[in-house]
RNA sequence: GCGGACGUGGCGAAAUUGGUAGACGCGCCAGCCUUAGGAGCUGGUCCUUCACGGGGUCCCGGUUCGAGUCCGGGCGUUCGCACCA
């Protein structure tokens, strides 16, 4: 329904367009049209945009996943506009912790809550206006989905990639289940911030730590946002050094170290291993074992929050003592819980005069501190008070034959002398461990394995996939370890798939983020049901062109993602090993400057601002509040500023002429508009895009001038990917029946980027005393006379010129 | 502690390669229109000064004809990693 133009005199204000009319005719239009589908088979220049998908909670959509999905929308758009045949799909990552903590606190089962956040979730998506082509909807908690989830893992198994060991691990006593490393913050859970304690369980690893190396070169080749680039580079912690080894004195042993200063190997006067390290019951002496055991069963007893943090040292003496290979000096071995065994081998040597933490065990238990290291020029006999950790203008002392030697150079030298030896050799070290997928909860795809007394551990079939989740009512978690689905025998009684033997399934679930690690992979096949992904459609819209999401999943999901595609790369089921093209991370919003929180009682709730304002306001409002990147501060207040620039653009629109030529200085000003708003919204820079086209808004509406048709039409196109439901409205008042997503984007005419004259910033000694209008190839000499003819100017020409700065288009700085 | 990013009006923020600081918007002020206005339109709005000028991008110093931008030092905010050997 048009608003009815005639009814409204035109000396009256402009009236405001009516989105709670419009925007739910456009949006019924573009499903009637199939506007938002591209031709999944046929696409002649593929383009996937892609926007991490939310977890559906009840809450409804966040503000800041708005915001991120607005500004992965307007990419989408943009590129469609462009020519390209864009795929934009749209889904929930459903299972895991936060569903079904929430279905606890509410005392519901998620089984039955999730589906109804979910279509709460889809309503307010196409309330937004989105560009989703929802035939590919995903939900990774329905089993046309997650079977495809227990697929992958079988692949991993099958390529070696997962396997089963009992280890220390992260066990949230709160929410009752291992947590990976990377959800462990400063020792908390980062779900419950509860204290995290250790755990010995039999849990499923994947090993994400033989693609390290992969996974960190291959950084260098994406086109990736630099803070999410830095965060994996830190997370991955590729460390080169050496693994030495110390012969135990008198046995059979031989300790291994990690360290990355094999040039101070003459300095290392003991040796410290982890409480929990394998040798330590082997080499302490009987004397000591008592007080070695009471440590070890005090630090086992810490949680991890206690253990891992920079406290007062403490350790024991083993009694045993090992032999220095460079020097051969007999150095004590100690136990102390400043070493960990998750990192290296688990055992260091230490070398109190230039390492912080061994100068402060030293110090506490009385051990020597030698100098092999001093500044260049300093006086290499005066004793350490403090360790000396520069390793980039030290030279080495008390080193043999190795004195005088840079650090940097000794650290090649001494490890190669060691190796000759015997005693070690040059390795890479990772801070990446391996990826624990092992969840002791309900809500997530169980782990697709059976296990039988007679074969062992049997991977389920692939033709017996999905291992459904049952529904059970005692979804809850325990504090025993093992996970709700434990306790039905009905359902992990199974025959064994080899032998038909009587067998127990796996009782686990797998993690999250198992999840979303290959969500990507699966939209454009939805709905193919007898593969996880059909060969041609993934030839066709991957890799993914444009990922935008939230730098929190820099190191979880986005790492996940690169190491499950890499895998599935080496295993022969997709022809790249990189899922994710462009990636670019959005960032905050805040609230009036704060943060906002359920507790404060200032979270924004995207529906009434939508209800109130519109969606195009509220999608715009969004994006001009601050750099898309870097997100920005809603001010409530803002918002009325876009929406009345979308109201001028509709009475501009409906007021338009077409009759006479447009205005030549307006149609300069467009062409740049169209150049800037064209650069800025390809780089994310969608305040200034937004900017650009308000300037140009006011300068066709100077004075009371009305706008030429042909002003105001590319404004129209332009504005279409930030406001796509008053863009449709405006272009079809303009006289078109097609949507004006297929009207293209409004090129702009490089000659109309130029004048012919330019007005010159005339600066004396570097001020800026005055403008002159000149020819746009006016010589210095030109300038220079233009200048002088100005009175403003000349007067504060005192002297003689002593010098010329001319910066043609730019300005003219005299020297007095 | 280590590493990264950032610091600009009353507020959110703009500013190619160093080249008119504050675009655009909010708010505020004035005017117009209105029975009215939390509507619309027009103009103004960094500080100081009657004016001419002068000062101004966290602080100090440097390079340069010229610095928000580059360099050195400091302060502050923020993010990532953190007893990682």
């Amino acid at each position: 329904m048009t608003p009815d133009i005639d009814a409204r005199p035109s000396d009256t204000p402009p009236a405001p367009y009516d989105p709670a009319t419009i925007e739910p005719r456009w949006q019924q239009r573009w499903a009637e049209r199939a506007t938002n589908q591209p031709d999944m088979d046929g696409a002649r220049r593929p383009f996937y945009a892609l926007m991490m998908f939310p977890y559906p909670s009840a809450e409804g959509l966040h503000v800041g996943n708005l915001f991120a999905f607005t500004g992965s929308d307007i990419s989408a758009r943009f590129h469609r506009l462009l020519g390209h045949d864009v795929f934009q799909p749209f889904g929930y990552d459903a299972f895991g912790i936060h569903s079904e903590n929430y279905a606890l606190k509410m005392g519901a089962h998620p089984m039955e809550l999730t589906p109804k956040n979910v279509l709460n979730f889809q309503r307010q998506v196409e309330r937004a206006g989105f560009m989703v082509d929802w035939r590919s909807k995903v939900d990774t908690s329905r089993p046309d989905y997650y079977k495809w989830t227990q697929w992958v893992f079988l692949q991993l198994y099958k390529q070696g990639l997962a396997y089963k060991k009992a280890a220390a691990v992260n066990w949230c006593p709160t929410d009752k289940t291992v947590l990976a490393n990377e959800q462990v913050e400063g020792g908390r859970c980062e779900r419950c911030g509860t204290p995290v304690e250790q755990r010995f369980l039999e849990q499923w690893f994947f090993r994400i730590s033989a693609y390290a190396e992969r996974l960190l070169n291959n950084l260098d080749t994406l086109d990736w946002s630099n803070i999410t680039k830095h965060a994996q580079r830190n997370w991955i912690g590729r460390s080169e050094g050496a693994e030495l080894q110390f012969r135990v004195d008198g046995a059979e042993e031989t300790v291994r170290v990690f360290t990355t200063r094999a040039d101070t190997i003459y300095g290392a006067t003991y040796l410290v291993l982890a409480p929990e390290h394998p040798l330590v019951d082997q080499v302490t002496t009987p004397g000591q074992r008592d007080a070695v055991r009471a440590y070890q069963e005090s630090t086992g007893r810490q949680d991890l929050v206690s253990r891992k943090s920079v406290k007062e040292k403490t350790g024991v003496f083993t009694g045993a003592s090992a032999i220095n290979p460079a020097t051969g000096a007999r150095i004590p071995i100690w136990i102390a819980d400043y070493v960990l065994m998750e990192y290296g081998t688990g055992a260091i040597m230490a070398v109190p005069g230039h390492d912080e933490r061994d100068f402060e065990f030293a110090g506490v238990f009385g051990l020597p501190i030698t100098r092999v290291v001093a500044a260049a020029g300093s006086d290499a006999s005066e004793p350490l008070d403090t360790a000396f950790t520069d390793d980039a203008d030290g030279y080495l002392v008390n080193s043999g034959a190795f004195d005088g030697m840079s650090v940097a150079e000794a650290k090649g030298r001494v490890t190669a002398w060691l190796a000759e030896g015997g005693h070690g050799k040059a390795v890479v070290n990772f801070r990446l461990h391996d990826w624990c997928i092992s969840r002791q909860r309900y809500w997530g795809p169980p782990i697709p394995i059976i296990y039988c007394d007679d074969c062992g551990t049997v991977p389920v079939p692939e033709s017996q996939l999905p291992v459904e989740l049952p529904f059970i009512p005692d979804f809850k978690p325990d504090d025993s370890g093992v996970s709700p689905l434990a306790r039905h025998e009905e359902w992990y009684r199974v025959p064994c798939p080899t032998c038909g033997k009587s067998a127990r399934r796996e009782t686990d679930v797998s993690d999250t983020f198992l999840d979303s690690a290959w969500y990507f992979l699966r939209y454009p096949s939805a709905g193919h049901e007898d593969v996880p992904f059909d060969g041609e459609r993934t030839k066709k819209w991957l890799p993914v062109n444009s990922y935008i999401g939230g730098n929190e999943h820099a190191v979880l999901h986005l790492l996940y993602s690169r190491f499950v595609t890499m895998v599935l790369h080496d295993g022969g089921h997709i022809p790249f090993e990189e899922p994710f093209t462009r990636f670019r991370a959005h960032g905050m919003i805040i609230r009036e400057g704060a943060k906002m929180s359920k507790s404060k009682g200032n979270v924004i709730n995207p529906d009434s601002y939508m209800e109130q304002w519109g969606a195009d306001a509220f999608r715009m409002y969004l994006m001009f509040l601050g750099p898309y990147e870097e997100g920005g501060d809603f001010q409530d207040k803002g918002i009325v500023g876009v929406r009345r620039f979308l109201d001028r653009l509709w009475a501009t629109v409906r007021d338009a002429t077409s009759e006479g030529a447009p205005d030549p200085d307006v149609m300069r000003k467009l062409h740049r508009t169209i150049k800037k708003t064209g650069e800025d919204s390809a780089r994310l820079g969608y305040n200034t895009a937004i900017a650009a086209m308000m300037e140009y808004m006011n300068a066709m509406r100077r004075g009371d001038r009305v706008a030429h048709r042909d002003e105001v039409l590319p404004l129209v196109q332009m504005i279409a990917p930030y406001a796509p439901h008053l863009a449709e409205e405006c272009w079809e008042t303009l006289g078109h029946t097609t949507s004006v997503f297929d009207g293209g984007w409004p090129t702009f005419d490089p000659a109309m980027l130029v004048d012919d004259s330019y007005e010159l910033v005339v600066q004396v000694n570097g001020k800026v005393r005055g403008k002159v209008q000149v020819a746009m190839d006016a010589t210095q000499d030109a300038a220079v006379a233009a200048a002088l003819t100005d009175a403003g100017i000349a007067k504060f020409i005192t002297g003689e010129i002593r010098k010329v700065i001319f910066v043609p288009k730019r300005l003219l700085n005299l020297v007095v």
